[in-house]
This record gives C-alpha cells, structure tokens and sequence, in this order.
DNA sequence: TTTTCTGCAAACGATTTGCATACAC
DNA sequence: GTGTATGCAAATCGTTTGCAGAAAA
C-alpha cells in the first residue's frame, strides 16, 4: 500500500488541509516534499527549509514557510521541537497517537541531537497523575550531555 | 547556621564572582536578592525581575538584568528553564551536584507551571548511557497536560 | 466568485551589543 | 589607576503580520 510506505503522502495532505478548510497549494505540497525526501536530515528550522526550497529554484517566500511549518504541526503532520538553539525545529510525526515519541540527547560540546527511542516513563506519567491530578497528554525529555565523540576530547 | 538557610547569600555571591575574576556591583546584588526574597513567585523572566526592581523605585537597566541573569546562570546560582512561552525564566539553583531537578508540569489551558519532586529518571539514563555510549549531565523533563482546575472546564 | 493564500516589507518581542561614562578592585 | 560594569540606544535575530494581488474551491 501506498499509505504505509510513504506516512504523509500529498493525498493525506489534501484531505486534512480539507478536513480543517484550508486549501491544498503547491506551496504547502512543496514544503511538505522536503520533509519526505528529507528523512535523513531532521529537525529543520524554518531557515533550513526555505534554504533548501532556495537550491531547488523555488520562489516560495520565507514567511510561507512560517506560515506552513504552523499549519502543518496543527494538523498534526510536523511535530515541533525546541533544542534551545533560539529556532523552532520541525520533523514529520511518525508516531502513532497511542505512543509518545523518541527522546533526544542533545551534546553539550558539538551540539549534536541524538535521537534515543525508548519510553520508560508511563510509571513516572502514573506517578504524576495520581498524585497531583494532572491529566497528562505528552512529554518533552532532554538530556544533556557529551557525546562518545567528545568524551574523548573533554 | 547562615548558610544552610540561605544557600545562596551575598557572601557566596562576592566570592563566587571573584573567584572568576567578576566584581561585585550592587545591581548584581540586588538581582540576586530578588530571587532569594520571592522564593514563591519561581520562574521569572528578565522582565519579570526588571518589573519588581521598577517597583523597588531601583534604576537598574534592563540590559544589566540581562546581563546579571546570564552571569548567575553561568556561576551556577541560578538555573535557566524554558517554558516554550519565548522567554527565558530563571530559579535559584537550590539542587545540590549530585541531585537532578524536579520536573515541570505544563497545563496547556491555563499555562500555569506546576513542580513536580521526583527524580524516576536513573533507570532510564543508566539505559541510555550503556547502549548509546553517551554520558549524561543533566536532563530536561516537561510533562504538558491539563491541570485539575482545567479538567473540570474542559 | 468568494475565500483563502502568497510575497513582500514592515512590525514585533526578546535578547545582545557598542560605546561613553561610572565604579569596583 | 586599571579594567570591568553600567545604562542607554541602536542593532540583531527569529518570527509574525498587514496588505494588495494571485490563486484555490
């Protein structure tokens, strides 16, 4: 199936851009593009984007990506992600709601982000939920760090 | 003893500042001393601290809290949080070196930011650093959900 | 044809910085 | 005295927004 191979296809984006009464543009099919064919390189910033869209001869404007990557993490197809580097970073949602997603380690030396895919924090989740009452929805772990790479050279 | 009620006082600030080669300034001082004396009102923002000292009929420049904050922050006195509200927000540091920090309940209603002690993190960094090689410093853990109070309204 | 979208440039808010003066050491 | 710190205003950086024209539906 088409579906399973390739998650958000430009078919999934026109019906959730429907679905919510947006329309579908070859703008927001092409930002979209670069996240697909992109698998390698995660976590864009909205600079990354437009400066890809820029090799590629493609005159969409920066404020078009912004408005995109916005719309895109509504519908659920990007998930927002902040590193503190100063810029909002994207990458496409693979995980299904049920799950949480990866974690990431981020090095303290390089600054390097490592993506760590575990999950071990339903009992903490639990924890939390009954002792304070908070309904929990999702959540964001960091660890910060040095890489095997700079250990080496701390 | 003074120290153990006031982990943080002028005479760890002057000798933490010298100790680095940094002087020690009444506007230093009084920034400070805002963090120490509104222990309830956690997590404040450059503005924030600008806004008590405005009150205190004090003259000192918003650049010079900026200033100030990334000092402490860099001293270690005070730590950086992130909120993902665009603002950097700062709390004393009253975590001893070999306790990690309590963690962060975000409601995504009403954005209050609720404190949560309970460190269940070890299993999962002793985890992370036997199959991934990378040594862990620190960690970074938001929780975002709905409060109590905004269970009910929701 | 109606509404949403784009591109540009201007506006924005948080933070940083250049510079002359003031102050801690 | 020497070098760091301050205060101000201007600069910066990521991001948002107003608006007129362009393009989906």
């Amino acid at each position: 199936m088409s579906e399973s191979h390739n998650l958000f296809g430009l078919q999934d984006l026109r019906k959730k851009l429907s679905e919510h009464g947006y329309k579908m543009t070859p703008q927001r099919k092409e930002i979209l593009k670069i996240f697909v064919e992109h698998p390698d390189s995660h976590h864009m910033s909205a600079e990354d984007v437009y400066n890809i869209l820029r090799e590629n001869e493609s005159e969409i404007g920066l404020a078009t990506v912004y408005r995109a990557l916005v719309l895109l993490n509504k519908l659920g197809i990007l998930v927002q992600l902040d590193f503190g580097d100063g810029c909002a970073r994207y990458e496409l949602n693979t995980t299904d709601p049920n799950t949480h997603h990866h974690h990431h380690l981020i090095c303290l030396k390089c600054k390097k982000v490592i993506e760590f895919e575990e999950d071990l924090l339903e009992d903490l989740e639990y924890d939390i939920a009954t002792k304070s009452g908070f309904e929990i929805i999702n959540h964001e772990v960091k660890f910060f760090g040095y890489c095997k790479e700079c250990q080496a050279q701390k």
